[in-house]
DNA sequence: GCCGCATTGCAACCAAGAGTTGCAATATGC
DNA sequence: GCATATTGCAACTCTTGGTTGCAATGCGGC
């Protein structure tokens, strides 16, 4: 399906992807294992948003690194797994938590964050990937319910506070709240298409906030 | 195994197909090949929600349908086209346009609606494979196009007539609205996995509501 | 500087699925 | 019953996923 004609730079273009910053929680092994493991997760990366996850290919993703196949089969087990890997890798920062002393700009900071992060190619290929076959690829899950879920929880703290001073209903449940603020979100990027920007992400929030002080957010 | 009937809308679809009738003026012959269309479309959508369709096989479909494999290479295109048809046939039937008279009646009964399809085990995967890769798969792009954005379209009068009683504001939008509604429903299906079932369908017209009277659904 | 060892490159494999083709068998509509 | 279109069947090619044995090379320790 996929076609791939030898190209003779590629090795030139693979290692110019991403400085070899291998952070190595462990002391001693900065060898060229880390540096592979570098340059093929870059590499994975820019397969998945040029060609997409049903389409990727170990073989391209190894030309585009400079390495052979073989090594990629070598040290992750399965593809999935080096996808998971590469997307866990690259997704890897922590969404700062604002806190402004008011809900409404509070929530606009998360929703213009979130919009932020999946309208880059990289966010695109995270939601196409991550969506495509979770059921029956474990790792997947994994890195789904990691990036989605766990964000969630991290943002718990901007709704409780919010209930501390009175802005929003006591009734109010922090996840029914949050959830009700990306789900447009998503919805649009994921099943309409429509263009997502910072209106999207404020038109959100106001809907959420409606919804919670019509006490329509309370626990479930 | 379901009994598939056939449904005009496809071809308004574009799927690739071979049309069933050589004798077009005599109406639909009900020969082999139709026997072989409805077993083949049945067997896919079994494949479907048993295997997935990343793991998709034409000739797993084949066996199942007690069908040759290039039968189905004879009268399907593609693989994808196969998909396609499948379930465009098995999700044909128009949803119920309500007309209770009361606005959050009425998108209980679409949002019910909406839950009771996606929860079987054939809605779950149309939602995976719609979600799988419509980028490379025109077809099933267009499938995704016309089982949720047209369904809008149908939908659209309900709120229309409530704008016109006078229960929800004037400067409500009804797509928004209804984009409002459904969001967090498939939020929570494809993203979250937590259960679905006519409560969430309740809380999702409550929150709609609330974000309609609040003025927060406006034109955009 | 040199050496041992782990890692990588390489080519050759195997397995499986997509898709095609030529021909025989068969059911359908007349 | 017969002509014709449709299906079954087997064999084939091509691509991709994934593995293996062996040679080559870079790394860290001395």
């Amino acid at each position: 399906m996929l076609m791939l004609s030898y190209a003779p730079s590629i090795k030139q273009l693979g290692v110019a992807m991403k400085p070899a910053e291998p952070t190595p929680q462990r002391g001693p092994t900065v060898g060229r294992g880390s540096r592979m493991r570098a340059a093929v997760l870059a590499a994975t990366i820019t397969e998945l948003t040029e060609t997409g996850y049903a389409a990727l290919t170990v073989d391209a993703v190894a030309q585009r690194a400079g390495v052979h196949k073989t090594t990629i089969y070598r040290n992750w087990k399965t593809s999935d797994g080096l996808v998971a890997d590469a997307l866990a890798h690259h997704f890897a920062t922590d969404i700062p938590i604002p806190d402004t002393g008011a809900v409404k700009n509070d929530l606009r900071a998360l929703a213009r964050a979130l919009v932020a992060t999946m309208t880059t190619s990289a966010g695109r290929a995270l939601l196409t990937t991550a969506l495509s076959d979770t059921a029956r690829t474990p790792r997947l899950a994994e890195i789904k319910r990691a990036l989605f879920e766990d964000r969630f929880r991290r943002a718990e703290p901007v709704v409780c506070r919010a209930v501390e001073r009175g802005e929003l209903p006591t009734d109010t449940d922090p996840g029914e709240l949050l959830k009700a603020l990306v789900a447009p979100i998503y919805f649009r990027l994921v099943f309409t298409g429509e263009p997502v920007d910072e209106t999207t992400a404020d038109r959100a929030v106001d809907v959420a906030l409606a919804a919670a002080h019509a006490h329509a957010l309370s626990a479930p």
